[in-house]
RNA sequence: GGAGGAGUCGCAUAGUGGCCUAGUGCAGCGGUUUACUAAACCGCCAUAUCGCAAGAUAUCGCGAGUUCAAAUCUCGCCUCCUCCGCCA
């Protein structure tokens, strides 16, 4: 949600942000319904001060038509505030100026390229091959027990998995971030908040009808929110979380697309970084979140690429967004393997999370990352580290945590 | 799921229809005093909106209602506590 005072000072600048993400907003009609809200409520609260006085000298005859003259006005006062309020919520987080104007993902940048794409003197397995081979991913099992984009991960599978969280934990506490298991289910009101239920956005969740709860499709979900309604002290800030949790998405509107393997699935775990920074911070709070990821890609030696995105390929609470996309040799593409965005002030304007300042108070900016959405570091690692007969070589960072540096057939 | 109780300005508490523009204590902030610390004393101390300002309005878990007037009465909901049931 955006300051209306800020909307009052810039309203075609909001119009253009908002079309710059392919959103269309009406910013000339909320703002004739601010006037008229704001005329109304002076009305209304003047007749309230003349209510007031008129109870504190026990005029009933007074307070008689007062209430009549009230009694009209005040539900149009309501039926304004909720009009105006569902408007406001209707404008996305205009992008920053640094981020390129662009339609959709084909207008993305590339800013950065570590290793070379990966090269075989044989013709290399894809992840689902492998993962059948090493007996570590049984997707037609789980088709038959939950249908379509699920699977079991099995034996070193596991491990592989619990090596990457655990080694995300190990560099991110040192950071100063906390670590933390979020509940999974939240209210509806709480998915509102957080931006995620406008233009469509609500398609690609699943819901609990009967209990009006969401499914998380991220630990961002249920982390953001975690200071609702808080003043924070300056001093605890930046605050920063690292949660672990599984992640629902409903993949609408992608049925055609990668339908084979793990690499879009309804149910996945995922290892996320949420800040929370002072006004003015964002912008390297979200170069240092960028270069965890890049650091956690690097150490793997997982050839990747980071990319920035344009304006349409935001989302609509985002004003800055990187992705980082592994190198997929049976693809021969890089795919997304992690985000980053700063969303400023828009989540915490909806989420009433502000900090404490000498002068008053402001509202925190939120950012949030991924370590490792876990199906697809995995896919990198099989595919990018596979031999003729098979085997996976483990990166040696993990090779800590798993217990073992390869995974054979034969296992 | 059933029965009972409770939710007030950071914390604790007072307040059962008009004297509440919500009192008091603690914590916090500023000052006086002091070699320093403490104590004592004095002052400040919720948020939002409208307004140049003076000021006004709203908010006592949330929402609706009764009333000239609601923290206070009524109804619904949420959360917490106690007990019963169920249960990893």
């Amino acid at each position: 949600m955006l300051d209306i005072k800020y909307i009052q000072e810039n309203p075609e600048k909001v119009q253009q942000s908002a079309a710059d993400k392919g959103v269309a907003v009406d910013v000339g009609g909320l703002l004739d319904t601010d006037r008229e809200y704001r005329e109304i409520s002076t009305q209304v609260q003047n007749l309230r001060a003349e209510r007031n006085v008129a109870a504190k000298s026990r005029d009933i005859e007074k307070g008689k038509e007062l209430k009549v003259k009230l009694d009209e006005l005040e539900p149009r006062l309501k039926e304004l505030e909720e009009k105006l309020q569902e408007m406001l919520w209707t404008i996305p987080n205009p992008a920053k100026d640094d981020v390129k104007i662009g339609k959709d993902d084909t207008e993305n940048e590339v800013i950065r390229t570590y290793g070379e794409p990966t090269t075989f003197s044989f013709k290399p397995r894809d992840h689902v091959e492998l993962g059948q081979l090493l007996d570590i991913i049984d997707i037609e099992r789980a088709t038959k027990v939950s249908g379509s984009r699920f699977y079991y991960l099995k034996n070193q599978g596991v491990l592989l998995e619990q090596a990457l969280v655990r080694y995300a934990m190990d560099t991110l506490i040192p950071e100063g971030f906390i670590p933390i298991i979020p509940p999974v289910l939240i209210t509806e009101d709480t998915m509102k908040r957080l931006g995620y239920m406008e233009h469509g956005g609500d398609e690609d969740m699943f819901r609990l009808e009967k209990d009006k709860l969401v499914l998380v499709a991220t630990a961002e979900h249920a982390i953001a929110p975690i200071h609702k309604d808080e003043v924070l002290s300056e001093e605890e800030l930046p605050k920063r979380y690292v949660g672990y949790s599984p992640s629902f998405r409903r993949e609408a509107g992608s049925y055609g697309k990668d339908t084979r393997g793990i690499l879009r699935v309804h149910q996945f775990n995922k290892v996320e970084m949420v800040s929370f920074v002072k006004q003015g911070e964002d912008d390297t709070e979200h170069e240092f979140l960028l270069g965890l990821e890049e650091k956690f890609f690097q150490e793997l030696n997982i050839p990747h690429q980071v990319v920035k995105m344009c304006t349409g390929d935001l989302g609509f609470p985002a004003a800055r967004k990187y992705d980082i996309e592994a190198w997929i040799p049976t693809q021969e593409k890089y795919r997304e393997v992690t985000s980053v965005s700063t969303v400023t002030d828009f989540q915490s304007r909806r989420l009433n999370t502000k900090y404490r300042t000498k002068e008053g108070t402001e509202y925190v900016q939120i950012l949030n990352g991924t370590a490792f959405s876990i199906g697809r570091p995995i896919i990198a690692i099989l595919e990018n580290f596979q031999q003729e007969d098979g085997t996976v070589i483990i990166p040696e960072i993990l090779r800590k945590y798993t217990g073992f540096d390869k995974i054979s057939p034969s296992a």
